[in-house]
DNA sequence: ATACTGAATGCAAACGTTTGAAAAAATTTA
DNA sequence: TAAATTTTTTCAAACGTTTGCATTCAGTAT
């Protein structure tokens, strides 16, 4: 073994021969000290490379400065950018954020929330997992609300708590992208929808259903096909897509990823995009800005929503009682590009 | 305040009216413990939610069960997977990660380890940021080292520290991309080249520079323009390689974001990829299999550095003290796409 | 009845730090 | 020189948990 144990207060204290207390007041200058004590206990710290434990710190105060950000994956855009709004925010505050991966595993979930709050975790940023979602299974959750700890639901919530959210309007973001198509003429319009069950997925599926409603288009099922929200979970579903007997001349996907995995598709069976084939995305990924063609797409404002997120947060650290839980819902945009801008 | 204190183990053992051990026993399953008593206990407990405090079995036992990830970034596709693979070994284990993003700032770096060290955290996997490559200041790593943590560097290294490190073998992998380019029949090959200093930047660098002497291509300083990894970072650099009077007929870039910046430019310019100009990013990241046309790259292991680096951390926790610490380099490999594939 | 066994529980210390109150030491005042 | 005052330091408790050792209290064997 090579841990060398930490120096501790008690071994200055030994050193200059008198108590901890005055080692401790010494360190944090507390005005009490006389000037030469302090100036010698601090400079011996320095020189030994003392470090204060902040475990025991924790368990006197009862403050961890740390929070949790618990999300079911890290590899998207979107979700690096909501957890850098919230570093943002919070980092500077003193908060440490502890970020647990649950790859969408309900098991992982559970687990991770049991830790935090085991860890003494001053509060959660959830973004549910889909298997959370799908299960229905919520227990893990109650425990969090019956300790009090603040919990912050991001992106995909749970309507039936009690707590706070930040959340992106997916529904109307969708709606304007594939109204979008509609005014550029596209009449069969197909979906590469995410997977069932997650809010982004059915929000997103809405907004394009009741646009095509609205304006009077058929709802076809055979052109609603469902991915993982990965690049290459796109590719046979648009093939399929694309070889049918009536093709579609548009498609709007769940995601950017999918949108390009769709233009790639198209190109390699020589459609011309947008005059053939109209592509819009979801998220407004930097890629997105440089394909070729250019992806029309909606923005997702991640960063904002970490930093709001943070900010529900605090506002219910500071809350009395009474406090009522607030839901955030930041617009989306669209983003016209090359990929829908036909004449 | 809305914080109701959780409840403890002297919680439990007022209500029953016995010790506090007795009741540490009871939930521990120690068998001298009463059945009647335990199972009382025990069932107390969960229906008040009882979680131990892990803050105060932290102090006594001193350990944490606690590693720190100290990256730069955590926006790439490569970040990413090499947190997915130390996830991956580290999390069955009972490890819990502590993700720090220093956005390349060396204070911020500097902050995060001191913050590490004093919440005792058991190790520390860096990547050290760019502003304390360039600076060259190492002090706040001394520290590390004089406390014995355990730290494991990744990708970016410091060669000066006794240490263990994995690392991609990012040299070869530039290399075989031009030679790859040289092979194909490309004369001119420029380099949109990393920030300087930074390893990953300079050992690309290198292996393009080298390639194109061993084959007696000279090296053009005008051909090798610097971006910040960032497909935006790569356009003006781009436009201008291409405007030149005699432009290059290739393109390495020093990842696959900056190769597809250069890319659009190209199709911008009406040039055919490859016929007109060759293309090859690095890091195989998923998109680059799909951009139209695909993208030749280079595969950059994350989730294997991830893996190995968790397995050089473990293999030094259980070493004795004339461990000699060990440095693993991943051969990168060659993937061949259309952009470069020219006849 | 007495000693012995075994089961069940309690005591106290430990982890490292802070902090109010008490004590000690140094200094000033009368 | 004694008392009063001020400065400096120490004491002890607290945070929540575990654990070796001591204790208690049965029941059992002598």
């Amino acid at each position: 073994m090579n841990s060398s144990r930490p120096v501790t207060i008690k071994d200055i204290a030994k050193r200059f021969r008198c108590s901890p207390s005055t080692v401790s007041r010494a360190l944090n200058d507390h005005p009490a000290i006389n000037e030469d004590t302090r100036k010698n206990i601090q400079e011996y710290a320095r020189t030994v490379g003392y470090q204060r434990n902040e475990v025991s710190l924790s368990l006197l105060n009862k403050k961890t400065a740390t929070l949790g950000v618990v999300v079911p994956t890290i590899s998207n855009y979107y979700e690096t950018a909501v957890i850098e709004g919230l570093h943002n925010v919070l980092q500077p505050m003193g908060y440490t954020l502890n970020i647990c991966v649950t790859n969408e595993s309900y098991l992982l979930e559970k687990e991770y929330l049991s830790k935090l709050l085991s860890n003494r975790t001053e509060g959660i940023f959830l973004s549910v997992s889909q298997e959370t979602y799908d299960s229905g299974y919520y227990e893990h959750l109650e425990q969090v609300i019956q300790r009090k700890t603040p919990l912050i639901f991001i992106d995909r919530e749970y309507e039936d708590f009690e707590t706070s959210r930040a959340t992106v309007d997916d529904y109307h973001g969708a709606f304007a992208a594939v109204e979008h198509l509609v005014n550029m003429g596209y009449k069969q319009i197909a979906h590469l929808k995410g997977p069932n069950g997650l809010t982004v997925s059915e929000q997103r599926f809405k907004g394009y259903r009741d646009c095509l409603i609205k304006y009077g288009l058929p709802v076809r099922e055979e052109l609603i096909i469902n991915t993982n929200f990965k690049v290459e979970s796109a590719i046979l579903p648009a093939r399929r897509l694309l070889e049918m007997e009536t093709p579609p001349d548009a498609i709007f996907g769940v995601n950017d990823q999918v949108a390009i995995g769709a233009m790639r598709v198209a190109k390699d069976k020589g459609l011309r995009i947008p005059q053939d084939i109209g592509l819009v995305g979801f998220d407004n990924s930097p890629i997105s800005a440089y394909t070729f063609p250019s992806l029309t797409t909606v923005n997702r404002p991640g960063r904002k929503i970490g930093m709001e997120a943070s900010r529900l947060f605090l506002s219910q650290l500071n809350a009395s009682d009474d406090y009522t839980h607030e839901g955030i819902v930041l617009p989306s945009e669209l983003i016209i590009r090359e990929s829908s801008l036909r004449f």
